[in-house]
DNA sequence: TGACATATAAATGTATACAATGACACTATG
DNA sequence: CATAGTGTCATTGTATACATTTATATGTCA
């Protein structure tokens, strides 16, 4: 009775579900540019690449697609998609909509105290972290509590269906909250982007719907003007934005 | 050499793939209620019942997760998903937010004269059926023209991003702009329904952006109070508008 | 009797063989 | 020479057998 583990890869992934390691593997390919963006992908030669049975390649294409990454050819099977200019800004106007209705809500419908409890913690730890000296800041930190500022938020209306729809928006890479933070140059903006940390929860505590909105929105607006910066002053800076390597033009 | 025909279905579905004709046929059950909402749904006897082998059931279960009728469980597998009335509520304010962002960056950026034209002559197709005698109104007509104004809206911006996010928003059928549409009871909302899509287009021309989301927002919430009406006033109803079977309370 | 372990069945996950489709090149024919 | 026909090949679509996991039932022991 010689028990088969389930065969740990070489590279360290868990024992999960082959589609699970399709997923992780294909969308780190799609997002390093290993996949020529807007090529075609084949469900062959991946499975042959990664050693693993077309089925779960093609459930794992299936739900790159669910994320954006990927679309499908109008004659079958599936494309890198391809990204302009215009589409990663309106990606994160997408997201600044969502998450500012989201803000909205909680301000309208009110939230329960131990949400807003949590929500502060977080604030005060970014606000520990923006009075630090801008070269020592740790990076990791920080970005892991700015996520976890913006997932908090997302789920702060209490509606399921906007907080999915939000976490859905920030899947594309250069649309996350964190996709300009992984460069020193812009952690020059992380005092602005604290006071407005602060501003949204405010409102919402003060239950002033529009402008909870309306901060939330021009929050999002930040990681607008970085692209731009990244576009049209500094574009070795692309490389360093997660999935930038998609966009064209 | 006999040509083989692609095997009409007796129910006169078309030729196509297994999985598209699993797709049409799941969503069908789904929404007429004849697969237990919260149930489990089990591909064997799935493919079963529609003679369909196991491989195109899983994907048409995937893209209906992806239209949001199902939910992955936790252990594998797909349930019917149940919403509240909360939840039809939100998923009608989604649409409803969406929507108006696409109207505001209409306004915004401003709109090509032929998509201003096109939209203009379905308002005027629908004026023409608003001053008909509410008796008299071919009900799929209207929904085809209401339909039309709401895909062309969609479009209005010129991004893609914003218009599949609200293709994506009008899939779940009660949040659909014709789903309270089926039944007599709402055509006295016409008038008023027509005096917004006149007032939206109007906004979108003028390069009026705040006014013309305010204004596409307001025009969701009619859903929403006709939702209300449903609920709170004659349940009978709910059998006319499509996919209320799913919920809950 | 209740809790736990284990056996058993039923369901999903995976691999793979086979079918159908579509693109391309080559040939035969007007 | 142009073009319609035809065969081949690569690729996706489908069915199905097998593996693995998860749920259910059963029995044993304290």
């Amino acid at each position: 009775m010689s028990i088969q583990k389930p065969a740990q890869t070489a590279s360290g992934e868990t024992g999960k579900k082959q589609h699970q390691i399709a997923l992780m593997q294909l969308r780190e390919m799609v997002l390093d540019g290993s996949l020529p963006s807007g090529g075609r992908l084949f469900e062959v030669s991946l499975a042959k690449r990664l050693g693993i049975s077309r089925t779960p390649i093609r459930e794992a294409l299936s739900r790159l697609e669910g994320e954006g990454l990927l679309e499908r050819a109008s004659s079958g099977g599936y494309l890198v998609r391809t990204f302009t200019f215009e589409d990663v800004h309106d990606a994160i106007e997408l997201r600044g909509v969502l998450e500012g209705t989201g803000a909205r809500l909680a301000a309208e419908r009110g939230v329960e105290p131990a949400g807003l409890r949590q929500i502060k913690m977080v604030v005060e730890a970014l606000d520990r972290i923006a009075r630090t000296n801008i070269e020592l800041i740790d990076i990791p930190q920080y970005q892991e509590l700015n996520s976890d500022f913006h997932q908090i938020l997302s789920g702060l209306s209490g509606s399921v269906t906007i907080r999915k729809e939000i976490e859905r928006a920030k899947l594309l890479p250069f649309a996350s909250p964190n996709a300009f933070l992984g460069d020193q140059m812009f952690l020059q903006s992380i005092a602005a982007a604290q006071a407005q940390h602060r501003a949204i929860v405010e409102a919402i505590e003060l239950r002033e719907g529009a402008r909870a909105e309306a901060l939330t929105r021009e929050h999002a607006r930040m990681a607008r003007r970085n692209l731009d910066y990244v576009m049209y002053q500094d574009r070795s800076l692309m490389q360093k934005i997660p999935g930038l390597a998609l966009v064209s033009g």
